[in-house]
DNA sequence: ATCATTTCGGTGACATGTCAACAATATGGT
DNA sequence: ACCATATTGTTGACATGTCACCGAAATGAT
């Protein structure tokens, strides 16, 4: 009996690095993105795929696919991002109820000069300190816990 | 020359993998936390260390100490827990600028409920998926990204 | 003692994220 | 064609988080 109900001393110690690192690290590239190009993580969220799609035009809803966010969230920022400049809305003309996402060039200039520092950024922080075969055994352990994340979540539809 | 700039593939699937993760886990926590008990993170987060203070009083700075998180945060955190009863404000008699923050009956029986299941659910998605020894390889990656992110941080200060 | 500096907590404005509800439109079964 | 249902996008209310600033009180240098 007495399944493993509490985290023993060092997953408790592992446990507080992740969540130090999630908190820090997402941080630290806040703040390198906003000092360097004047965007937010959420901005540059849209901006990626937006910026790789043909003539920078996606339809809100595949917009919403690219990044996995719900529909409210993403029409909130896209308003906050049209005042600014960064993207436009457009009518779809296939689907009346739709509405397209059309990347500025203001907007596609600020993605093209934050996407190498912020590239940058990643490869200093997160894999320089790793080695090759390190990373590759990373990816095994996210891809494990993933799992178990997503079947929990599956559970619930 | 050509410093390594861009991810390779294995290094962009990684880091998808996780900021997928990231966000996946927090919500699965977010919503068992408050199915379960009624709690969000951010409550959970300042109850935990006031449960575990002598009678459950911490000044707010220690509070705001113990989480790592900014004054305004921590008052506006409190204020909302205020509302709700899990928390009570309290002079403080040493110094006269200083707050006390008192967990209340009811947040210490949310807490204490709440505690056990978010232990598990820790326990189930994050360190089921990993053996001993993955545990540990993950720990001393976590730490060397730890350390990167912090040196990072040190600099702009 | 005096006074600049620091610490402490709080507030308001705003950005972000979630939820419930809504209106308009599309879709599919009959 | 008709109508229940699903999809799409938006909005408003609210929780959360950040920033700049403030006022009060403690601290430290002189």
């Amino acid at each position: 009996m007495t399944e493993p109900q509490w985290l023993n001393a060092e997953e408790a110690d592992v446990w507080a690095k992740y969540r130090r690192l999630r908190r820090d690290l997402h941080k630290a590239q806040e703040q390198q993105l906003l000092r360097d190009s004047g965007l937010s993580a959420a901005d540059y969220a849209l901006l990626a795929p937006l910026s790789e799609a043909p003539e920078g035009l996606l339809r809100a809803r595949d917009l919403g696919a690219e990044v996995d966010w719900e529909r409210s969230r993403l029409s909130h920022q896209v308003s906050r991002m049209e005042k600014r400049g960064l993207v436009a809305r457009e009518a779809c003309a296939d689907d009346a109820r739709g509405s397209m996402v059309r990347l500025t060039p203001a907007g596609r200039k600020a993605i093209e000069e934050a996407a190498p520092r912020h590239a940058q950024t990643v490869r200093r922080l997160f894999f320089d300190p790793l080695d090759a075969e390190e990373v590759r055994l990373l990816g095994q352990f996210l891809d494990r816990i993933l799992a178990a994340v997503e079947a929990e979540a599956g559970e619930s539809l």
